[in-house]
DNA sequence: ACGCTCGGAGAACCAACGTTCTCTCTGTGG
DNA sequence: CCACAGAGAGAACGTTGGTTCTCCGAGCGT
């Protein structure tokens, strides 16, 4: 096994691992019988824990955008239904065997009050995922003032989704955003 | 200090210390030192950190809701306006020097996967917010359907506020949520 | 004054965890 | 065949943190 493959599956197993329980529930130990990388090895890759949690971070921040935008491009619909369509995957998202919420969310709830690059880091995912909304909502000929709401709507709807397991915010949230819009538009 | 007081000071002061960094960065001995509790007692009263934890929230949860259902209350407004008057109460909050986010979002993601009782905790707050607004919907004689969009506007800003330690999200989310009851009532 | 009880200060204990080290094995170049 | 570089397994180390224990002094009834 090459250094690259190992840190993937290090990074994989983190991934699983610290989105499951919580970024300091998991053990170094743990990991290494997780991925199979011994930890001498491991610390060659990440000389500490903290950079391990930012590259999965990094890594996860990189994958989820993509996959949502992904998803939006792909649905056949006009300007307005990509919006909505945001809503469509987050609720696919939601639905999703382990799904425990944003891993931001929940890591700023950990680690926020300690950690300033790992509060950077969430602010960060944070701004990319609003910089997209407001390139949809852009498209659509709609106001700059829809981003906000649109984007309210999906951070409680996350947090929602989080907290009770349950996938209908994604739909509430959905309905909530038409109606934003279709006032937007009158 | 009697009893009473000694318990109180101490819930002070967890509240403090677990709200501004978190829950597990914060140990019993730094406790101590904030509280002026000895140790001894501190088990006395509470016989493991975790109740603290349940009793620190716990009384957060009534301390919040009371607060929120007085300024909404003490507000000369009509039953629209009291509606909106929830996102102002938000925006003071969220300006209040040492504001981070939910205590109760934050707490889920450091805990939550690995603490059944607290994630119960946290819904029971979330549930009995999202009652407050139902009843606030109600007495305005709007429908239900408005209840869940206030919700997930309310949650949103929160969610942000902490993250960016930024107020205007409440603006926007009240914004959101007039059209979305002016959209109700045509 | 003398026990006695209670509480405080802080050491002690024990487990967990991040990190490093040791020892051994294996494959490789000469 | 030999020296050696690299990797793995897991012990070891040092710190931290939750919890308990020890010792001592203060108040109090007799």
């Amino acid at each position: 096994m090459d250094q690259d493959a190992a840190r993937t599956r290090v990074l994989d197993t983190a991934e699983e691992l610290f989105y499951a329980r919580g970024i300091q529930a998991v053990g170094m130990d743990e990991l290494r019988d997780g991925c199979g990388v011994s930890l001498k090895r491991l610390y060659q890759i990440f000389p500490a824990k903290e950079q391990l949690v930012e590259a999965y971070l990094e890594r996860r921040d990189v994958r989820w955008r993509q996959e949502l935008a992904d998803y939006v491009a792909g649905r056949d619909t006009d300007a307005d239904g990509r919006i909505l369509a945001v809503f469509d995957w987050l609720r696919t998202w939601f639905r999703k065997p382990g799904f425990r919420g944003c891993a931001w969310i929940n890591s700023y709830g950990e680690l926020g009050g300690t950690s300033p690059a790992l509060t950077r880091q969430a602010r960060r995912h944070k701004n990319a995922f609003k910089r997209y909304l407001r390139e949809l909502v852009r498209s659509a000929e709609l106001p700059d003032s829809l981003v906000e709401p649109i984007f309210l709507l999906a951070e409680g709807a996350m947090v929602t989704a989080g907290m009770t397991g349950r996938s209908d915010s994604a739909t509430h949230a959905k309905d909530a955003a038409a109606v934003m819009i279709a006032a937007a538009r009158a």
